[in-house]
RNA sequence: GGCCUGUUGGUCAAGUGGUCAAGACGCCACCCUCUCAAGGUGGAAUCACGAGUUCAACUCUCGUACAGGCUACCA
């Protein structure tokens, strides 16, 4: 029997590799442009690493006018789980990030499909047959327990690990001698017969890493499983030569891999694509950086940042910036510009891990959100809180008009008010501007505690003073005389120089209104909110103090 | 254990042989100010360690330490 119908023997197939390789025609597309994907397992949850990484090949594609496809890597059905395909499309969706091609919520678009690695499973096995063929793979009959064995003796003797050399036992069967197995019904995978030697080094360059000297591979990986579809090494080499993809973007524990990759796209005589291994967003455990874990950290899910209310744009923004710690200092040179125009460099991105820096994320977010209109803002917030907090969203939409006159203070301005973080934190900056909400549990009475003059700031101030049509400079005149006449200082600087001919100053004056009507010390501009609440609102106020 | 990668202030980082070692976040102080949030000004704080090469090393080489990754019929 030749190694042709040997290789029919082990594997069937409906087409050979050449079928394959004549379906799927170069792109026509120029020398710059990059094809880059995005291969998620389908378990449903985004990482935000894998945001990360989609972003990066996502932006790498469209700034060379590239194409940017997804591919479903299902090969381990183990991982699968049902809807866990359309959860991920649309949670990236979400944060901006859509494809040109490949697996979509109604079925596959694009030409080199199918983009689905279950359903390519004859690819996989034409192309291991080729393999076979030139005697560069072979069926392997070690069982599981076998194999265990092997790895407690190479523990044991402080052995490299794995299927090679002496080990590889399978390796050098004669096809007759393979048949004869086939015929009793022995169970076969089938592995990559490595020319490597693991002493002989070679140079690779990663985009984003630079040069590095790795060992040859000298494994016999597994490339066909026995439940006939194919390992993550062997459909990544297939799939990527197939779908001619010139970059692969991942994370970089796939750098020890490459070794495996290079040698599997030269055995299949294809054209090595080139790589970008990413450093992983870490954080800090313990006094170490470790990698952001799903299931210790709530901040590795992308779901965390819906649930707190952080604007998905503010997380891209954070997440190029730790792409591109440039893309800041561009962003504040080009405010006028997009922020698409920035061209993103895998020469600039980090080497190391970085850390997960919520600080940061909360500063670009608070300057994302100050430069949103106050409807927007609104329209943000009545959204987080349709899911999060129906009680507010419900005062949000029954006072809409009023509301966003709240969101406005001190907003749609050159230098807007920074408060807002994320729309979880809303309701608590501004529920006292709702009567509904108005319930307060005490007053942060400052410098002046003493009810009678409390009473008689009040009295004295919204009657004689008060007038909600003046403008802010009339108004802020009028608080002035106001205290002055009951022996306060109208100007902090007089104040200042001679505390002890006053009372107090204009600031405790004005503290003793803004606590009453609020029952917070710290509120935005007091002018904007005596003008939004409105007298009556003011008087009944007034009323729950005296 | 083996192999690979990395290490500049608290964090993110620029910097590739000669710099007073950028900038951002955070922190502190002051200014502005009716309180906050901002804004402005200033400040503290960094080249992991040890050898070597060199007139000169954060930068090049080697070693050490530490950290991370990989070492599956998982991806």
């Amino acid at each position: 029997m030749d190694r042709k119908e040997f290789a029919d023997k082990l594997l069937k197939t409906k087409h050979d590799f050449e079928y394959y390789e004549k379906l799927y025609p170069k792109r026509d597309l120029d020398d710059k442009a990059m094809v880059t994907r995005y291969a998620p397992s389908p378990t449903g949850f985004v990482h935000l690493g894998a945001l990360y990484a989609a972003f990066i090949s996502m932006k790498m594609a469209k700034q060379s006018n590239g194409i940017f496809f997804l591919r479903i890597e299902d090969t381990d059905q183990k991982r699968s789980i049902e809807d866990g395909v359309s959860k991920i499309i649309t949670d990236l969706a979400n944060f901006g990030i859509t494809f040109d091609e490949g697996v979509t919520v109604d079925g596959d678009k694009g030409e080199y499909g199918p983009y689905t690695q279950s359903e390519r499973e004859d690819i996989y096995k034409a192309f291991a047959k080729k393999l076979i063929i030139e005697d560069k793979a072979y069926p392997c009959f070690c069982s599981p327990e076998s194999l265990k064995e092997d790895r407690e003796r190479q523990e044991k003797h402080k052995e490299r690990i794995g299927y090679y050399g002496y080990y590889a036992r399978c390796r050098n069967l004669s096809i007759d001698d393979a048949l004869k197995k086939i015929e009793n019904g022995e169970k076969y995978i089938i592995r990559l017969k490595s020319k490597g030697n693991f002493n002989h080094r070679f140079k690779f360059k990663d985009e984003i890493k630079g040069k590095m000297e790795l060992p040859e591979n000298d494994q016999d990986i597994v490339i066909i499983k026995s439940d006939g579809l194919p390992t993550y090494h062997f459909a990544h080499a297939v799939d990527d030569h197939l779908m001619r993809t010139t970059h692969v973007i991942r994370g970089d524990e796939w750098l020890s891999s490459i070794p495996v990759h290079v040698q599997l796209f030269e055995y299949l005589g294809f054209k090595v694509p080139k790589y970008a291994h990413i450093s992983p967003i870490t954080i800090e455990d313990n006094g170490t950086k470790r990698k952001l874990s799903k299931r210790k950290d709530p901040e590795a899910a992308i779901s965390y940042y819906h649930e707190k209310g952080i604007p998905n744009k503010a997380v891209m923004l954070y997440l190029e910036t730790v792409a591109n710690s440039n893309f800041e200092m561009w962003m504040s040179q080009n405010k006028d510009k997009d922020v698409s125009e920035f061209v993103l460099d895998f020469k600039k991105m980090p080497v190391g891990g970085s850390l997960f820096d919520y600080d940061k994320l909360m500063n670009i977010s608070k300057n994302y959100i100050s430069t949103l209109k106050a409807s927007e803002v609104y329209d943000m917030t009545l959204n987080w809180a349709k899911m999060y907090d129906n009680d507010f969203a419900l005062l949000l939409k029954k006072y809409k008009d009023y509301s966003i006159k709240i969101f406005n203070i001190e907003r749609e301005q050159k230098k807007p008010r920074k408060d807002i973080g994320y729309f979880g934190e809303v309701k608590d900056q501004i529920w006292y501007m709702y009567d509904e909400l108005f319930k307060p549990d005490k007053y942060e009475w400052q410098r002046i505690t003493d009810m009678d003059e409390i009473k008689h700031i009040l009295d004295v101030y919204l009657n004689k003073y008060y007038n909600i049509s003046d403008d802010k400079d009339t108004w802020f005149n009028n608080m002035k005389k106001a205290a002055i006449s009951l022996g306060y200082a109208g100007e902090m600087r007089e104040y200042k120089e001679n505390p002890d001919n006053y009372k107090g100053s204009i600031a405790d004056f004005s503290t003793v209104v803004r606590v009453c009507l609020t029952s917070k010390s710290n509120t935005p501009d007091l002018y904007e909110i005596m003008r939004l609440l409105g007298k009556d609102k003011m008087f009944k106020r007034v009323e729950m103090v005296i």
